[in-house]
Formats: structure tokens, C-alpha cells, sequence
DNA sequence: TCAGTTATTTGGATTAAATCTAAATAAAAT
DNA sequence: ATTTTATTTAGATTTAATCCAAATAACTGA
């Protein structure tokens, strides 16, 4: 049983509708899906049941509020057998923003963010002790030239 | 005359909050920051025109839609003269969510989002042929193992 | 220090939206 | 075709957003 099946294009512009701007009134987006504002929460709730909507957050300008520096970390581990317990400490340092295991050269990667070079350095040093971790590469983010949700289609 | 000055644990308090779920209504806000419910407004309203706020928006779960594959590119170009032009080439993609100018080998990196691996592949191939790119690397995210927003500190 | 000025916060009044529910409609099953 | 089940709808009620004038607090310059 596919929970795909269980999602429709009303269910789909809702979310497009949301995900442009989650504070918008359902009543609002009601009227632009052709629905009640009823529906609307029927399926809003269906969809966090789901978990396929999660939570909303706030789109952040972190440069605004002195975090100047994001970077992506290319994280090499000496056994790849210990990633588990890695992520579990890298947990414990709040700089880290995201971490996934992919594809390719790296054992990790991860994305964090810092005020300042300063900060940075004192971040990538706590990294570096992090037991099992190797070695790591550093990917500084000087422009974000895209950021964008999903567009989605119809079904 | 520095932006980060007009910024205060208040506002701060507000943007955590707020950011681990953009919903929640402000009169709630307000309790918790001991402050009244036009003062968050006020607060918010000064954020969103500083630029702070830019939006609110879901955190939905993709796989449950469907798009079960993400992925990071590492960029090549021909010559780093042409990133303007790329990045708007690869604006028409509407799978590329994120693309970013950093330090590091890669001219462009960037991230997109696939249903499947037709669809990777399909979507691979239509960057291929971007004109001024050379080759691209590929980090398929097997695992998203953190995923959370910034923690914020008082000033 | 103090009066004048400006900015911020507050609480109440108004408007708008969220939420709930029962009835109506539609869809599915037998 | 009829019953069952699920979905949508349109009020009714509760709750929150928004607006605004008054109160308070924070600055300013002499």
C-alpha cells in the first residue's frame, strides 16, 4: 500500500501553496484550490498524520543576524564503520546544521554555519577531534545563487 | 550602522521559537517570551522588513511524495567566467533546488531532487548539456542523518 | 538632572481565521 | 439498488491576528 496513491492534486497544490508561504489563511488557500476551508484542514492534517508534512519553519537570512559563513564538510572517517557514532557527536555541536551519508569519496557530509572566520576555525577544530574522524574538506559557501522549494506536478 | 545591532534576545527568542514551527500562534509566543501578543507582532514585522524573516515555509518529508532520490553536484565548468550564465541555465531545472559558489574544486555546487533513478538520470543528462559545463561529480544522500535548524545563543 | 522628544510596549476593540460539528453529498461495496 | 463508508460543506463557536490609542520606557541635549 503506497501512500503516494493516497495523495491527489488538491492535496499537492495544497502543499505547493503552503510550502510558497506557510502562513497564508487556509481560507485563502481554499479559494485558490476550488475547496472549502474545511477541506482544506481535513487534508492539512491527513498530511501531517502522514508525516508528510513535518513542521514549518522560518526562512532565515542568517548573514542578517551575524552567522556570515556557511560551509559544506567533506567528512573521511577511518572505518566507515563508525559512522553511527559520529553523527551521534556531531550532534552535540550545534554548528552542525545537516549531515548524510552519500555516494562518492566522502564517509560524511555535512553542512554547518558560523558567524565569523574566527568561529569557523574553532568549529572545524572540534571536528577534527571528533574520535574516528580522519580528515575533512572544506567546501566555504561564498554566494547562494539558487534556493528554492519543489515545484510540483500533478499525478 | 550595523543590522545585527537592532537585534535583540527578544527577537531572538521569537525567531527560535517561531522556527521550530512557523505555526504557532503568537499569543503563545508572547507567554513564553513574557512579552505581550503585539509585541511579537511588532518584533516580527520589524524582522520581516529588516529582511531577517524571509519567509515561512514546510518541511515536508519528499520520500513520501515521491521524490525519493537527492543528491549534491559538484560542477565543473569550462571556465568559472561563465557561472553567471550557468546558474541561469540551471534556474530552468526546476529539480536543482539549491546552487551555491564555494571554495573548493567544484565551480558550482548544487542540489537536486529526483523521483527515481530514470529521473536522476534524466536530470543529469539535461545538466550535461548546459552549455559551458564540463563535467559534474555526483553525491547521491543515501541518508539525511541530521536535519535541524539553527540554535540561536543570546547576544 | 530634568524637560522634551522619540520609540516601544501594552491591553482592549475589531476583524479575521481556525476549529469543530452535524448535515449533505459523493463514492464504494455488496 | 441499497447500505455502508468516506468526504465535503456550511454554519456556529472558539481562538488568534490585527489595529490603535494610551501608557510606559528610553533617549536627547542643555
Amino acid at each position: 500500500m503506497d501512500k503516494i496513491l493516497d495523495i491527489d492534486n488538491v492535496d499537492l497544490k495544497i502543499i505547493s501553496l503552503l510550502n510558497q508561504d506557510a502562513k497564508t489563511p487556509y481560507t485563502e488557500i481554499a479559494k485558490k484550490v476550488f475547496v472549502s476551508s474545511g477541506t482544506v484542514h481535513v487534508r492539512m492534517r491527513k498530511l501531517e498524520d502522514m508525516g508528510v508534512v513535518k513542521s514549518a519553519t522560518l526562512n532565515i537570512d542568517f548573514s542578517k543576524l551575524g552567522y556570515d559563513i556557511s560551509a559544506f564538510l567533506g567528512i573521511y572517517l577511518e572505518k566507515s564503520s563508525l559512522y553511527d557514532n559520529v553523527i551521534e557527536m556531531l550532534k552535540q555541536i550545534p554548528e552542525v546544521i545537516n549531515a548524510y551519508y552519500t555516494t562518492g569519496n566522502y564517509s560524511i557530509f555535512a553542512k554547518i554555519i558560523c558567524k565569523d572566520t574566527n568561529h569557523l576555525r574553532t568549529v572545524l577544530d572540534n571536528i577534527q577531534k571528533v574520535d574516528g574522524i580522519d580528515r575533512t574538506e572544506t567546501l566555504i559557501v561564498l554566494e547562494e545563487s539558487i534556493n528554492r522549494p519543489i515545484q510540483f506536478f500533478d499525478k
